[in-house]
DNA sequence: TGGGGCTTTTCTATCATTAGGTAGAATCTA
DNA sequence: TAGATTCTACCTAATGATAGAAAAGCCCCA
């Protein structure tokens, strides 16, 4: 039987180590080397891991994506307090991982390009449901734009927080959004 | 005497290719046989003009930024105008050139890096300024706010579109930020 | 008017380094 | 012992960059 524990172990500690490389200097700018040297393993171990980069790169954005989706469904609070911790998740590293690949999107792998797409249209959809829960009055076509004014706040904001390292940017590109 | 109509056309040229590339790309996914193959040249060229790769994405951005003060310190036209203008232009592209320098910032060469920073900086001042003039009655410190959010705005929402494939995105972002 | 000669530009050829990826041996673990 | 994991060693392709040979362009002078 696989040991699980020691074998996340291993892999949670790449995906952990690719996911900060993709965040910080962007897909195209990381090699299996680096993450194996992060790791304190040899780059072939990564590649039993993850075949190809593409691989790597559609495991990290798939368990970002996951545990966004998870922040924002969490049922057991407001509306109002998940995107709240939405917004505190994000301002932690200042930096979204599916807005840098966005902004390289043609560069990415087919497989990896769609995945960017579908998450920022998954994540668009789910906010849409969350404002329609936080101003249950509003119609369907406004809920959505309030998804896309709040979504292009937040990204737009931590890109201007991270390069003029300021956090206080996001809060006030959100101020009149959430 | 040094015949700047052809020195221009290549350097120009070279300019172009650098700036659709690194939009579409990123910095780290082009290289200078791309750049050659565009232009019609070979590398070593290229490197004749832009002897490293950062001296081409300090020239290219130096170039985008000049070109986007011009566009928002026009005194010819009205504030709302160049407003509409600096939108219209990054629509264009549904991409702006320095967002995506901003996505890989810390992975760009330091001269870049700087460079970057400096844009956004000027940016948001300029951008200040023309919002004085267009609510000549705010403070100056919502002046201040109101730039933000909207090169927030602007910024998230290209990120939106481009990804989506949907320019509409952009204007909705921005409907109450202009 | 038509060459020399100087500068600018482009080329060929090449380097050293790094990249993603693979084969197969060695090691570890149940 | 069998399967999972990691390692050493290596390959091929691509990258940024450079040296030095050829063109191309331009100016002065006979």
């Amino acid at each position: 039987m696989i040991s699980e524990q020691d074998q996340n172990d291993t892999v949670s500690k790449i995906l952990d180590a690719a996911e900060f490389r993709i965040r910080n200097h962007g897909f195209n700018a990381f090699s299996f080397r680096d993450i194996a040297a992060d790791v304190g393993i040899k780059s072939a171990s990564v590649h039993y891991h993850f075949p190809t980069k593409a691989d790597l790169g559609e495991a990290v954005l798939e368990r970002y994506s996951a545990s966004m989706k998870a922040l924002l469904t969490n049922q057991t609070t407001s509306a109002e307090e998940r995107l709240e911790a939405y917004i505190a998740r994000h301002k932690e590293s200042t930096k979204c991982l599916a807005g840098v690949m966005a902004a390289e999107l043609v560069s990415l792998p087919e497989a990896l390009n769609q995945a960017v797409k579908q998450y920022f249209a998954e994540q668009l959809d789910t906010l849409k449901e969350l404002f329609q829960q936080r101003y249950p009055k509003d119609k369907k076509k406004k809920s959505k734009v309030r998804a896309q004014q709040f979504l292009a706040g937040l990204q737009g904001g931590l890109l201007l927080a991270h390069t003029l390292n300021d956090k206080k940017i996001v809060e006030r590109t959100l101020k009149e959004l959430v």
